[in-house]
DNA sequence: CATGAATGAGCGTTCATTCAT
DNA sequence: AATGAATGAACGCTCATTCAT
């Protein structure tokens, strides 16, 4: 009598606990008995899903991507003005800011593997890649409209990246002075203004 | 006949080796040997300077600000209008970007412990209060003398900040599409047009 | 299937073998490798049971003291005259001073330790008060049944307590000139005429 | 112009300084650095006149039974009964009792040296033969007089020994319940009265 | 003679990984 | 599949000793 395959939820699970102490403790702060231990497994369990303590952090990088490249789709979305499709997604990210500050540690330590590590540093390049692309398909389609004014539009859609980057460090960093919810929604509109056809 | 005191020269030289390994190989992956071995002093002679290991990071950590606010004084100086004193910074920023990015998995490591640590946290608060405090400055100047619109120069300074901090993370992560000698000069140059003053 | 609990056998193991160790080599000259390698166990294994080498030498201290308090059992008990139980129970600590020999050096190690530590002297204190106790109880009786003069029975033990504790350095310092089974009889011998009651 | 030799002066100075710092802490946890610090000499200094620690350790030794040998002077002069020659060794040594156990913690540093070395051991060895010896001689004298009892002066002087030595312990270990200065003469007292001819 | 900065071998401790059960 | 006791390589730090000045 063959058991259900449990190792898809072991994974799940042992990559959700580690992603939680991980982001608490940092990389190398963490122990494998934390993550044992957060998970409800045994030490020894967490090698019979994962070979090493690197394989759930690749695992767990993996998996980041994969987050965020799903959160991308809801670009993608919706129909109105371009800018009030960028200021509904902000908003969308804003309510999700809680979740995302909780694991910013994890996220800057992944940034200086990626600076350090090709590999890793593809991956990177590959989200922002994508990022860009649909903000850029995006902003054309405000230009084509004739809602933006021609400006590149592949360098737009960088500055708008840059700036979500940006601003979740100062959020992390000072909660109080620069709340991610109101301040995104503040500077995407002063960067929408640089973009806006001017009407004489 | 006292020899003269080299603990300065030392301490510094300590510094700028540890700074280097760490960037190269991470803050745990960076062993003191390394340290030593790169400061051309042996393992013992770094703990006549720094106590431990950690002593060396702190240190590395103030002396981090105390470039950045160094450098701070320069979007204090210069005339002309405010768009060109914002761009003159950029452009001079751009010039040491390469030094910057040697050291931006550094950066990142440390932005990763300040969102650990409160102490971390409030050097860093310190430092972009204090850099979007001379932005701030700067921009009202321009809301005054009728170069800006009349927006909130608190607000616009932070996304200002953001952009800057955000530019240099995909900088680094992808060099060819985001150089930021070019793309940051682009980038502000939107963000001017959306605090521009509207002539019909 | 739970596994029979090793965790009080390996605790012995690992005292077992760090007192042999130390004994031979000394507190300070003992690595925590020889007292893995005599333990047969690993290095890491010996901190799984012990947080750190002090910790092996307070359980150490702590099980010394424990011996000797039962080892005081013995003068409890018996009967016949007070000067014949003494006599035996000097006989019972001759048939073991070889193995006390053996650790005379890590008993002198923690006389030093005592001299320096008031925690460890307290220990020391409880152990010499107790021993004093017995004997000054087992004197008094001697002298209420006429046996011995009407001496302070309290410090006649502390005397007897010295001789002991005295008896054991030079034996160890001189086995041959002053072998503990003989001279330990002779001293007690001198001392006992020195209580004894005068008969004309 | 040949200065005066202060080589002498500046082994004393050491030797008086690694005295008291390894009292207080003990060998191992004495650094060279303690003991330059305590002489006001540098730590390249003690080099000048010990070439290791180990050198300072086996001088110390050294004066430390010389000065030993020097007090047992006193037990070969006086005149009057044997017991009050005794009574009187006692008193003095009672007098230096507190130098004496401020210093105890490195008398059974080495005696747990001479536990395990040989060449130390032959130290304590040739020390308390001699003590032995003198002591001997003055009781076989007391015993020739008709003071004491025809017992072996031998063996009576090896008691005396380990008692003053066993006292010495207990009166570090518990200076309030064993006072060297009283305990002392009332415990040889009763050895005495142990010795002593029996007058019917 | 004297200094104290510099050295580097050596040790206590940690923790990712293994494996007998 | 699961456990957790056991392993041992590796690292931070100390401190006796050296040596340029």
């Amino acid at each position: 009598m063959p058991r259900p395959d449990v190792s898809g939820e072991r994974r799940e699970q042992i990559l959700d606990a580690a992603m939680r102490v991980f982001a608490e403790r940092g990389l190398h702060e963490t122990r494998m008995d934390d993550i044992a231990e957060r998970s409800g497994l045994s030490k020894g369990a967490l090698y019979l899903y994962y070979k090493s303590k690197d394989a759930i952090i690749a695992a767990l990088l993996r998996q980041f991507f994969k987050l965020e490249m799903r959160d991308l789709q809801r670009l993608r979305e919706g129909d109105g003005s371009v800018s009030d499709r960028l200021l509904a997604y902000t908003r969308q990210v804003a309510i999700e800011m809680e979740r995302i500050m909780a694991v910013a540690s994890l996220a800057w330590e992944f940034y200086a593997i990626a600076a350090r590590q090709k590999v890793v540093r593809e991956y990177f390049k590959a989200y922002f890649a994508e990022f860009r692309s649909v903000l850029a398909a995006l902003i054309q389609s405000g230009i084509d409209r004739g809602e933006f004014r021609p400006v590149s539009a592949e360098q737009a859609a960088i500055t708008l990246t840059g700036l979500y980057e940006g601003l979740a460090l100062l959020a992390v960093v000072d909660a109080t002075a620069a709340p991610w919810s109101q301040q995104a929604e503040t500077s995407l509109q002063l960067l929408l203004d640089g973009l806006r056809t001017r009407l004489p």
